[in-house]
DNA sequence: TATGAATGAGTCTTCATTCAT
DNA sequence: TATGAATGAAGACTCATTCAT
């Protein structure tokens, strides 16, 4: 504030720039990042303008509403990463432990530590709120996601590596973990003090170790 | 504003006063059944009043603001466990693995189940617009939880029964899916038809036997 | 402004009055008056209710919307007169000339010199952007008003003291000056200067003396 | 803003300057429709200029303003008849009758039945808001038409063949039925079925037979 | 204490107008 | 000239909070 009217006479900021495609794009990622923090209803439609460096009237330009604004937040941060996924797994030739590992790294490089990560907070959040986005989630995100992961833990099963198993259950406790980060990543991770209680890909590896070995001593067997 | 009533450990007993009619008691239910719903920035104070049968004038009598009521939401429902708890396991004679079974059990009948969940839902999806809160919820839940579920797993360690590990990272293992199941309940869980994905006591069960055992099948060894 | 400043320790304004049965029809009243003054769409919600002497929110509370209210002001202000005029003209005795100018008589006291005169300027202008209003007053006003002036013509040529006619047609030349006369007191007659052309009631004489004599003068039949 | 517009007398001559490409005309006419149809306040400038086929940005090339819009709307479409007819009429040979039959189908045709009776309506409609374009209407096209009616009258009257009159008076109800008519077209008769109650051609004739000859039955005499 | 009518600051949204291209 | 993206003042409407009853 101070500086700037200070050193307003140096004009540097271009007003009234036409960047008709730049636009949509920084609106929505100005708008995530706002949501991601303060939630849906906290956030103003006018902060996020101003972080997206445009006034109040050039949102509603590319966005009728504040919520068709939510949506595309929604939808452009889901990008459809599981087809490719699938593929990769498909040449994989390891072993079904170091499969689930890697298949933990892809998640976390992807998605856990970029901003996608916020959108899962957002969704679970205002899920009541936006019924249509929580079943949109479910249907884009989680059923290819538990698809996946299951039929990892079944190559295990049929190939004698891991013992027999529900994978259709089992398969939230690995999806537990990514849960568990992402909330506490923008919640009490994003709050001073107590906040980084666990270095989040430390703990996906420890994670995944113990549910293929388990705590159990060997020696007792 | 005053963080008094966050902060304030003394009246933290079964003290139970000021239930004058019991009017505070009744809105801070409605509230906090509105908040885990519909988050607390989308919540009318008008419905907040009406669902607990008074009139909106009645809750500003009782609480100073909206944001009071929330505060006041957050204490309430925290019951601090944890000093019972802890004295209980200190009796236990079973397994270390039976123990973090019942430990789960417990958890799952004092917490996961009963309204007190959405309170955990409430508090990471606006940690960031209540600092307070979150670090209020760090101190006397997280940290005390966590502590108390270390300590089997170290009770485990100690006793040969479980492998060496390190206690203060492998305790997250336990946590994650709690905090998944809450986040869940509370969001996708309310929706969708394909809400209901695992029965959250059958899940906690597989989980817990996961972790202890591992999935990888034992002949290998 | 000024004097009000100097005056305001006076305090003779009660702030935060508690009346609810008067507030409606105030609003109403005011809305009335900018409506037809400024047009629906001129017309700022905060002057209805300055004008009403309450603040904005208070019309809120009682019209979900703007349009709410235009509706009501419509409704209120077409009072149902016909009924009592038709029981009115069923026991008149007198000539049908005489009949024709009592009821001109009776519609300018009733409409054309009170406010309603504006409801019907307001409706002319508005008819396009509001068609159920159109509809509304088409069934309300229109057609009770056309089937009684008919009437009245059908009992001067059933007693023969009218000539023969389309009594359907020429019903709206009694009409027309009706009309007119409430357009132009709305518009060009509120304009100062060339404001008041006529005598309302004088040309009303006048035009029904024209109709029911004619301007040929007598001798040259 | 600037009345120049309104008050200039000097280029009411077909001059038909100033359309380069036709462009200042299309809007004209596209914005002369539009507030027709739903007032001026209630116009968007991008339908106007939508309307005209051109960009929003072109409409403020042309015009400095909406309002300025508007005064052009009105300015471009009354066109001064005055003079021509009032030249047509001191050749008139008929009788008065027969001229008042004539005047009126001169302005059916010219007037009533052209968009030019979309302005009057529109002017009726937005006079408060407008005064200087009522006094412009007033100046421009009331007192001149009623000069030539009354004119028309007297010659009746100085030619015996009417009854004596205050012409100044009974012009009204010659005029009334051309307001009525016009305001009807733009309101009433653009919505509903019931819309079209009288064919206006029809009951211009029979309206002026009425106010010629009367509706008394001549036997009674 | 309890009420709910009243308030007005705050928010979303529109749209006349500007201006870089 | 013509465009249409960008602006921001203005307006409809909401809702936490107050206060007369």
């Amino acid at each position: 504030m101070t500086s700037e009217t200070l050193l307003s006479h140096a004009d540097q900021a271009p007003k009234r720039e036409r960047r008709k495609e730049a636009r949509p794009g920084e609106l929505v990622t100005a708008a995530r990042d706002l949501f991601v923090e303060k939630g849906f209803a906290a956030t103003r439609a006018d902060e996020v303008a101003a972080r997206a460096g445009v006034s109040k009237g050039t949102l509603f330009l590319y966005f009728q509403s504040k919520e068709d604004l939510f949506k595309a937040v929604i939808t452009e941060n889901i990008a459809n990463l599981f087809p490719a996924w699938n593929e990769e797994f498909k040449a994989f030739s390891g072993s079904s432990a170091d499969m689930l590992h890697y298949a933990m790294d892809l998640w976390w490089n992807n998605v856990g530590n970029t901003p996608a990560s916020g959108i899962v907070k957002l969704i679970f959040s205002e899920a009541q709120n936006f019924p249509e986005i929580a079943a949109f989630y479910q249907r884009e995100v989680v059923e290819p996601g538990t698809h996946l992961l299951q039929s990892i833990l079944q190559r295990g099963v049929d190939s004698g590596e891991f013992c027999a198993m529900d994978t259709s259950k089992s398969v939230f406790s690995i999806i537990s973990p990514m849960i568990f980060l992402m909330m506490w990543k923008h919640s009490m991770g994003a709050c001073a003090a107590s906040a980084n209680i666990v270095d989040p890909q430390e703990f996906i590896h420890l994670h995944v170790d113990l549910l293929i070995n388990g705590v159990r001593a060997k020696n007792t067997l």
